[in-house]
DNA sequence: AAAACATATTGACATTTATCTATACAATGC
DNA sequence: GCATTGTATAGATAAATGTCAATATGTTTT
C-alpha cells in the first residue's frame, strides 16, 4: 500500500472529535444528527469529520430518505489492521547494512 | 485510552514522510543519517519527524556517541494496535437507541 | 583546545486542517 | 408548490503542521 493511501487512513485517529465520533458508532449504527447531538461541533464539522472518516474507509455511510446513518465498516477496519501489521513487522528477510560504526 | 494520546499514537501514521520511516526501520534499527541518506528532506526536518515517531512510542531512539539510532518499538506497536482494536470493535453489550425512525 | 561531525532547536514561512457562518441541495410533509 | 428538515458545500479564518536555513548543543578526533 502506497504511502498516501496509508497516510488517509490513519487520519481516521488523528484527530479527537473524529476518535469520538469512532467510539459512538463502536455502539452501532447512528444517524448525523444523532451523533451531532453528542460531539460539541457544528453541523458543517460534524459533516466534515464525517467525510474524512468515510474517505478512510473506517466508516460507511448510508442516506435513507433525508438521513443518513454512518457505521463502522469491518472491512476498512481489517485494512487498517493489516496495514498497521505490515507497516509495523519487522522485515528479517531483507538485509540491513549496518551504519556508523565506530 | 483517552482522545489525546489516541491522536498522538496515529499521529506517527499521517505523514507520509513519516511512514517512510517507518518502512525503513522495518528492516532494521537505523541512524539519523542512514535514515536522512533515505528520505528527501533535510536534516531538522527528518529530526521533527523523529521527534513526533518517538512521542508515539512507536518508535524509539538510543543514543550512543554521537549517533541516535532508531528502532520500531515492539511495545508501542502493541500499544497502538491494542487502541486500534478496542476502538473499532463494536460494543455489542451496552444498549443502543435508534434514532430518526420514520 | 580547536576542528569536525551528528543531531537538536529556533525562527520563519507556506500549506493544511479544524472550525464557524451562510447558503445550497435534497427529501418529506402540508 | 411551499415550508420544513437533515445534510453537504462554499467561503472565511485561526490554529496546527511540514518544511527549510541558521544556529546551538554535544561528542569525537586531531
Amino acid at each position: 500500500m502506497d504511502e498516501k493511501k496509508t497516510a488517509m487512513i490513519f487520519k481516521a485517529f488523528c484527530d479527537e472529535n473524529r476518535i469520538r465520533i469512532i467510539k459512538l458508532l463502536r455502539l452501532g449504527e447512528k444517524c448525523a444528527c444523532q451523533l451531532l447531538e453528542e460531539i460539541n461541533v457544528t453541523q458543517p464539522t460534524l459533516s466534515h469529520h464525517m467525510k474524512i472518516l468515510c474517505d478512510s474507509e473506517i466508516v460507511v455511510g448510508r442516506k435513507e430518505g433525508k438521513w443518513t446513518y454512518y457505521s463502522i465498516s469491518e472491512k476498512g477496519v481489517e485494512q487498517a489492521k493489516e496495514c498497521l501489521r505490515i507497516l509495523t513487522t519487522l522485515d528479517v528477510v531483507s538485509e540491513n547494512k549496518s551504519c556508523c560504526e565506530k
